[in-house]
RNA sequence: GGAGGGGUACCCAAGCGGUCAACGGGAGCAGACUGUAAAUCUGCCGGCUCUGCCUUCGUAGGUUCGAAUCCUACCCCCUCCA
């Protein structure tokens, strides 16, 4: 039972610190409380978080407490493995309805009547401005400095704020608070976690187990997935979209994906392997993924009517079922194509409607034109592409 | 308190009086191909009434026929010394 639990638990994770005392916890026998940690600033959740979530839920499958903190307080520092310093500060407000937000999607993954919500704010808002200084007493700036991000951004010139350094505290503290047993995070997260270990020792607990999970690339196969770059698979995606950027992930990366996001075991998973080895289509496997994901956040007949629709569009050059319809209004009568494309909406500018046609990515009523100087007069409806993926349905009046 | 380095387009990063709408890389977009929004190759990548014009190189002024490039003031970041 135990070596079996612990099995399930390690798959896929980084690093388990320290693993034999996770074993000898699990050993135990009793409910473990599992923490992990969540900006409040970003409740628009993309599927890199869910890493992190799908091992929180094999702690409660295997019954253990999950709590899931949101660091409202944290929030008022910002995360400083970002280049941002400041961020804005949210009102309560803001908080509460991100953290509505934030249910919405997190229990989608996470069995919502074993999961305890909190807020930091809870216990460090309390706190007096000597309770901090304790705080900070207890670590060094040596220490702190060791964090990769601080290192790097101090080697190369890059400003550090010194309320950065209460970050990875607080969130330490976060952990004696909860009492917490294990703490899971993405790999960036490390530091955070071991300070948590090291403050509870301080307040005569002990040291929670620390659990890190790769990080998942985004889109562009390369950086991690993130918002600001703009690599990133949102929850709240619509199917097609998220069906879509799935499969536009490299065909290698696909393989991280399945085994940090997909429910599938790891035996479907390595024998869905040896197929693609043997000759099946890598399109076909990845197909499987965005199945698989797009069925669980819209449910299975979303999933299948993104597949569906995704072949019809990509591998059969159809057009899309619903084209937005737009209007667009002439000044005297004739208005020319870069107008209607950039009124349309269908490109930013004129400057860019008109070199995308010189590129031959427009195409009206499924004709390409080369034309730039094309005129149109009022009373005509077009079915204008542009790419293979903008379309409109545009009513010239 | 003193000395020095730096702020360039979405990001990184060249340029240091005209040939700069600004090298190069990344991201993004498009085309070809593959008939995966994979991979690869090619092109585009400030705006406009587009063989030209207009607005951009921290901010505000100035010098000059002409400035991202020189000068002045201001704002911001970093380093070293104290």
């Amino acid at each position: 039972m135990f070596p079996e639990q612990f099995e399930i638990l390690r798959r896929g994770t980084t690093e388990i610190l320290v693993e034999n005392d996770f074993r000898s916890r699990l050993e135990r026998g009793t409910k473990l409380i599992v923490k992990a940690g969540f900006d409040p600033t970003a409740p628009d959740l993309h599927l890199g978080h869910t890493v992190v979530l799908t091992k929180m839920r094999q702690f409660q499958d295997l019954g253990h407490d999950v709590v899931f903190l949101i660091g409202d307080f944290t929030g008022l520092i910002g995360d400083p493995s970002g280049k941002t310093i400041t961020r804005p500060v949210l009102s309560p407000e803001e908080v509460d309805s991100n953290a509505t937000t934030y249910k919405e999607q997190v229990f989608k993954i996470l069995d919502p009547d074993r999961t305890r919500v909190e807020f930091n704010s809870r216990w460090m808002s309390p706190m007096t401005a000597a309770d901090l200084i304790r705080l900070a007493a207890k670590y060094t700036v040596a220490r702190m400095l060791e964090r990769d991000d601080f290192q790097t951004r101090y080697s190369s010139q890059k400003s550090i704020a010194i309320h950065e350094f209460l970050y990875p505290l607080v969130q330490g503290f976060d952990s004696v608070a909860l009492r917490a047993d294990v703490e899971i995070g993405g790999t960036d997260q490390r530091f955070n976690l071991l300070v948590g270990r090291h403050l509870q020792e301080d307040y005569g607990q002990l040291p929670q187990t620390v659990i890190t999970m790769p990080l998942l690339e985004g889109t562009d196969g390369v950086q991690k997935m993130s918002k600001s770059l703009k690599n990133y698979i949102s929850l709240n995606e619509v199917p097609g979209e998220m069906f879509g950027k799935l499969m536009s992930i490299s065909d290698d990366l696909m393989w991280k994906y399945f085994s940090l996001l997909s429910f599938k075991s790891a035996r479907e998973i390595s024998s869905l392997k040896a197929e693609s080895l043997a000759g099946l289509n890598p399109r076909d496997v990845k197909y499987e993924l965005a199945l698989e994901l797009v069925a669980r956040f819209h449910g299975k007949v979303a999933g299948e009517d993104a597949k569906r629709e995704f072949i019809a569009r990509f591998s059969e050059h159809e057009l899309p079922l619903e084209i937005p319809r737009v209007t667009v209004k002439t000044e005297a009568g004739t208005i020319g194509i870069t107008q209607i494309l950039r009124a349309s909406g269908l490109v930013q500018s004129a400057s860019e409607g008109r070199r995308m046609i010189l590129q031959g990515a427009v195409r009206i009523d499924s004709a390409r034109i080369h034309d730039d100087t094309l005129v149109f007069k009022s009373g005509r409806v077009l079915i204008i592409q542009v790419g293979k993926r903008r379309f409109a349905q545009v009513n010239v009046t």
